[in-house]
DNA sequence: CGGAGGGTCAATCAAAAGGTTGACCCCGGG
DNA sequence: CCCGGGGTCAACCTTTTGATTGACCCTCCG
């Protein structure tokens, strides 16, 4: 049986050279190519389709500074002609970013701190067609089919966005054109939902989870 | 001349793995050991001076899940006997992180992006006993001495840190042992200074300066 | 048709945050 | 030596926020 063929996709040389180290040393898997951002990644997967060369599995980064991200990146290799199964090894477990993974369709969650012989084994079960998943993101995965009832509303979402940026209740109901006690019943029920109980934890946690991006950046 | 051995410190293998395949290809470079945590850097270094084996210069990252963060284990090193240069290499370039690694007594603040050209350089330059701060922590540094009036009190950065968490004026009264009147006291300095009127408002602006990290980003 | 869920608003009370003033200590530099 | 900046704390008061309850209006869907 030949080796499992991985794409390596991390903007940082040091991950990508530690993955490329750690991933070489184990038998039957080998490093078709690596990519520092999604972009690339494409590039580099219909480069090898070119020339007749598969890739069994795409080990990508969620985070990545510039380009195309993670999440995008695996929405768009899954839509290729024949995709290769996407294992996402990742810094942070929060919900949005599982969630989000899984939906654009990776077929895996590992964190970056997993020891090897985990990384090695979710590779092969990832070439195998597998689904690996990291302990927290299995876990919340079970949750949401359990209890689908508190995801936030697009209004909740607005609300916010407009919280984040440092609006009063006052100024936020001037700005959506609605009343300041309906600004109230509405952080309730998102502080609710995020479980937390002031407007500074709502926004880190919300931000943690990426509900919204963090406070003052351009976009 | 012999080799300049470096100590990595990082809680993740990959990284670590990365670090090790990265430098051990230059030539004048070889690891010394590696360390998961801050304790355990603390532990290699008295390992290796009882078998005379000197360390020439720690390469430590900020994030740390578990155990000793970065900042308190540069801290450490530094009121050791004869104290190796350390070296930061981490993901984030904001006021806190830059401020508090220099503080604690960091030769150097690197980014983990840096190509790793760059990353070499970095560590013999430190060996040497030089200082080498990433473009924006230079800066940063800069201007503390050119204009320090309006500009956060590390005290304030410090409390503005603990806001951005969601943690309520009591709440940061504890965790830094202080009184909740002067958590208060801080914040109005703080406000003052960024220009704002409220909690969300100061997060919002720091987040934008990149005086803190995005609320809920590890560290 | 009749809920269920989302959005709107109000009244009320309790808690937290914000603004102001004044005070004390410590340290480093003119 | 004294002054200023940073850090600490207290008392007081105003404003904002959070919690609770109850209500009305939509729309979508079984």
């Amino acid at each position: 049986m030949t080796d499992v063929r991985v794409l390596l996709v991390d903007d940082h040389p040091v991950v990508r050279a530690g993955l490329r180290a750690m991933l070489t040393e184990f038998d039957g898997i080998s490093i078709a190519a690596e990519a520092a951002d999604g972009k690339a990644a494409l590039n580099e997967l219909s480069r090898l389709a070119m020339l007749g060369e598969g890739v069994d599995v795409v080990l990508m980064d969620l985070q990545m500074g510039a380009g195309m991200d993670g999440v995008a990146a695996t929405a768009a290799i899954r839509k290729l002609a024949a995709p290769p199964p996407v294992l996402i090894l990742t810094t942070y477990d929060t919900d949005a970013d599982i969630l989000s993974a899984v939906e654009a369709g990776a077929s895996g969650y590992m964190l970056k701190d997993a020891p090897p012989e985990q990384i090695r084994q979710a590779v092969f079960a990832a070439a195998a067609g597998e689904t690996v998943l990291a302990p927290r993101a299995a876990a919340l995965l079970m949750k949401r089919i359990t209890n689908p009832g508190t995801s936030l509303t697009p209004r909740e979402v607005q609300l916010l966005e407009l919280l984040a940026t440092g609006l009063s209740n006052r100024a936020i109901a001037k700005q959506v054109f609605i009343s300041e006690a309906t600004v109230k019943t509405h952080l309730v029920h998102i502080y609710g939902k995020l479980g937390v109980d002031n407007r500074t934890a709502a926004i880190a946690a919300a931000t943690r989870r990426r509900i919204i991006r963090p406070p003052g950046q351009a976009g």
